[in-house]
DNA sequence: TCCCCTCGAGTTCA
DNA sequence: CTCGAGGGGA
C-alpha cells in the first residue's frame, strides 16, 4: 500500500527540492565524510557538527502563511509530492497556527511518525478485527497519511518533529530553537559536536539508547553546524555535501542457518531450534533461535542450509522470520525440508504426539534429558527454591549417577559434593543448607516442584490450599480434584495419573522419609495486614527501579491483591515500569488504567 | 457451545 | 514475552 499513488491527492511541486542524504554505515565512513568536509572547506581544522536523531517516519513539508498552516506535502520523489493538507491538519503534533514572530511566509520540514505504543495498539485492534497488520511503524504512518479520511488520521495519534526552515540559513542550532519558539515540536536529543570524535561517541551511544525512545529511529542526521560553511560546501545534483545520515546497525539480519537441532523439555516436549552462524543483531551476538515446533518450521518452510532473516524486535528473544528463498541453493546441494525426528534425541525412545496436539513428546519417564529438566524445575526459585542448584550442577549430579530423582537430593553428602567440579567446602555447605531449608517449604512448592503436567504454580496453590496435605491430595478422586477451584477435568485427570504411577508414589514416600514437608501451608499472610487491595488484579510490565518484580508482587499479595500474567478487561491496574512490553499496549487498547511506578508506590503507601 | 480470562510451558544472551 | 490451551461463566 505504501508508495502506490492514491487517487484523491493532488501532486505538488516542491519550491525547493527535498534532497535525500548520503548514508554512512560505519565509523570509518563517518570519518571519511569529515575528511571530505574539511577538504571542501579548504582547511584541516576541526569542523563542528550538529547531530540529530533520524526519525523513521515520512518526511513532510508544511507551509505557513501569516502564521497559519496552509499546506502539507509529502516528500514524494523529492521534486514533487502529494498534497495531504487535510491530513496534516489532523495531526495534533502539527500546530495549525505558529506562535511568536514567524515570518509571513515560511516552509518548515520535518518527519511524521507513529509512536511505537500507538503502532502496537493499532495492530492489536487490526488483529482483533481480523484485518492485516502493519509491518512497522513507518508503513503505518505512511498508510495513515495517505488515507482519505482525516478523522481516522486524527485517531491514529501520529507524532511529528521538525528540523528545517526552508531558505533560512542560520547556524543549525538557532534553527532548532526558532522552530521550537514557533510552537513546532523538535526532537530534543540533538547535540552539538565539536568534532568528528564527538560525533562518533554520539552515534555509538544512541545505537543502544534509541530503544528507550517511544518511536523508531534508524540513524543520526549529521549536519555541518555553521551556515556559512554549508553554503560554501553546497550540494551535488542530488545530495547536500554538508550533511550525511549515519545508519544504525539493523535490528534484523540475515545469516546462514547451519542446522536445526531439537531440545527435550521437562515435560518431554521436543522442540526444534535453529543453530545460526553467529550474527550481531541490536548489540548482541545471536546464535540460537527457537523454532517452536515442527508445524511452525513447515509453515515458514525453514530449512537447514538456508540463509534466514532473523530479528530481535522490542523483545529480547530472537526469532527466525523467514528463509530468503532467493538465496537458497539449488540442485544437488539444495536444502531439504526439515524432518522432525521420530525418536528422542537423548534416549532414542519413539516420540509420541497425542491426538491433535502440535507438540511431539518423549514418553520415556526415565529419559535423562527429562530428568535434568525435572531436577532444575524442582530446585527452581518458584518451586523448592534451592539456591545454587542450577543447570551446571544438575548436569554433574546426573552424569555421575549421584541423583536419579528429586529425593536423591536429600541424600547428598559433603564428600560426594566436594568431589564435583567447582564445588569447594563453602559451596557445598551452602548447598546442603539450602537443601535442608527446602524441607520446610510450604506444601504448594512441593506440589509445583513435582512437575505434574498442567499443574503450575497457581494450580499447585489451589490444590494445596483446598486439600491441605499431601496424603489427601494423593488419594483424592478425580471428582474430588475437580471440585477444587480452577481445577477442571484435564488437570484433575493429570494429577490422578501422576499419583497412580508407582514410581511417583515411591518418590513421595522417600521425600516424606527425608523430612520434606507434606502437610503445612505457607506462613499465613492473611489476617495481619490490611486487605486494602482485596478483589483487585494487577499486571506488572517493565522494570521497576525501586524493587524487583517479585517484591512488587509480594507487596500486592500481602495486601490481598492478585497478580496475574495477562491483561484483560477485568484487570484493575497495569503497573508500567521502564521499558514496558506489549502489556502496556494491551492496557491502552482495552482501556485498563495504568499506574507508573510513582503512582504504584503511592497506592501501596496510602493504605 | 462459545468466548473471555487465566495459566502453563518454553525461551536468548550477558 | 508469546503462544496455545484449560476452566468456567453465559
Amino acid at each position: 500500500m505504501a508508495g502506490r499513488p492514491v487517487e484523491g491527492f493532488d501532486t505538488v511541486e516542491h519550491r525547493q527540492p527535498m534532497l535525500s542524504l548520503d548514508n554512512a554505515y560505519t565509523e570509518d565512513e563517518l570519518r571519511a565524510f569529515d575528511d571530505r568536509v574539511k577538504r571542501g572547506l579548504g582547511d584541516a581544522a576541526a569542523v563542528a557538527y550538529v547531530a540529530e536523531l533520524k526519525i523513521d517516519g515520512l518526511s513532510i513539508a508544511a507551509a505557513y502563511d501569516e502564521g497559519l498552516l496552509r499546506q502539507g506535502v509529502t516528500r514524494g520523489d523529492g521534486r514533487r509530492g502529494e498534497d495531504v493538507t487535510a491530513n496534516v491538519r489532523a495531526i495534533r503534533a502539527v500546530p495549525l497556527r505558529l506562535r511568536g514572530d514567524a515570518p509571513a511566509h515560511v516552509e518548515v520540514r520535518g518527519e511524521v511518525f507513529l509512536p511505537r505504543r500507538r503502532f502496537e495498539a493499532i495492530n492489536q485492534e487490526r488483529t482483533d478485527a481480523n484485518e492485516p497488520v502493519f509491518a512497522n511503524p513507518r508503513n503505518a504512518a505512511a498508510g495513515t497519511i495517505r488515507n482519505l479520511d482525516p478523522a481516522l488520521v486524527s485517531r491514529r495519534g501520529l507524532g511529528a518533529f521538525f528540523y528545517q526552515v526552508v531558505n533560512v540559513a542560520t547556524r543549525h542550532e538557532s534553527t532548532l530553537r526558532q522552530l521550537r519558539g514557533w510552537g513546532l515540536p523538535v526532537e530534543p536529543h540533538w547535540q552539538e559536536c565539536a568534532d568528528v570524535e564527538a560525533l562518533v561517541v554520539f552515534c555509538d551511544a544512541w545505537a543502544d539508547k534509541r530503544r528507550t525512545l517511544g518511536f523508531d529511529t534508524d540513524g543520526v542526521v549529521i549536519k555541518v553546524a555553521d551556515a556559512a560553511a554549508r553554503r560554501r560546501l553546497g550540494a551535488t545534483s542530488k545530495l547536500p555535501r554538508w550533511a550525511i545520515a549515519f545508519k544504525f546497525p539493523a535490528e534484523q539480519a540475515t545469516t546462514p542457518l547451519l542446522r536445526i537441532e531439537v531440545n527435550v523439555g521437562r515435560t518431554g516436549a521436543v522442540t526444534p531450534h535453529a543453530v545460526l552462524e553467529p550474527v550481531r543483531i541490536a548489540g548482541s551476538m545471536v546464535q540460537l533461535a527457537t523454532l517452536h515446533n515442527a508445524q511452525e518450521v513447515a509453515r515458514k518452510d525453514i530449512r537447514a542450509g538456508d540463509v534466514v532473516l532473523v530479528e530481535k524486535g522490542g523483545d529480547v528473544i530472537p526469532k527466525v522470520v523467514k528463509p530468503i528463498v532467493s538465496r537458497r541453493a539449488r540442485g544437488k546441494n539444495a536444502p531439504q525440508p526439515f524432518v522432525m525426528p521420530t525418536s528422542c534425541p537423548v534416549c532414542e525412545t519413539a516420540l509420541e504426539r497425542p491426538g491433535d496436539e502440535v507438540v511431539w513428546r518423549c514418553p520415556n519417564p526415565r529419559c535423562p534429558a527429562k530428568l535434568r529438566r525435572a531436577l532444575e524445575h524442582f530446585a527452581s526459585r518458584w518451586a523448592m527454591n534451592i539456591e545454587g542448584l542450577g543447570e551446571a550442577l544438575v548436569d554433574q549430579l546426573v552424569d555421575r549417577g549421584l541423583v536419579d530423582n528429586p529425593a536423591d537430593l536429600y541424600a547428598l553428602t559433603a564428600p560426594g559434593l566436594e568431589a564435583l567440579e567447582r564445588m569447594g567446602k563453602k559451596s557445598t555447605a551452602n548447598l546442603l543448607a539450602q537443601i535442608e531449608r527446602s524441607k520446610k517449604n510450604a506444601l504448594w512448592r512441593l506440589v509445583y516442584g513435582l512437575g505434574i503436567r498442567h499443574v503450575g504454580e497457581r494450580g499447585a496453590q489451589a490444590l494445596a490450599r483446598t486439600l491441605g496435605t499431601l496424603d489427601r491430595l494423593m488419594v483424592a478422586s478425580v471428582e474430588k480434584l475437580e471440585a477444587v477451584p480452577d481445577i477442571g477435568p484435564v488437570v484433575a485427570a493429570s494429577v490422578r495419573r501422576f499419583f497412580d504411577t508407582p514410581s511417583n508414589r515411591e518418590l513421595l514416600d522417600r521425600l516424606r522419609v527425608a523430612g520434606v514437608n507434606t502437610v503445612g501451608t505457607e506462613t499465613s499472610d492473611e489476617g495481619e495486614s490490611t486487605q486494602a487491595l482485596a478483589g483487585m488484579t494487577f499486571v506488572l510490565t517493565g522494570t521497576l527501579s525501586s524493587q524487583s518484580r517479585d517484591a512488587a508482587r509480594q507487596a500486592i499479595e500481602v495486601r490481598g491483591g492478585k497478580v496475574i500474567s495477562s491483561v484483560s478487561r477485568q484487570t484493575t491496574y497495569v503497573v508500567v515500569g521502564a521499558d514496558p512490553g506489549s502489556k502496556a499496549v494491551r492496557a491502552e487498547v482495552l482501556k485498563v488504567p495504568t499506574l507508573d511506578e510513582a503512582a504504584f508506590l503511592g497506592l501501596l503507601s496510602n493504605l
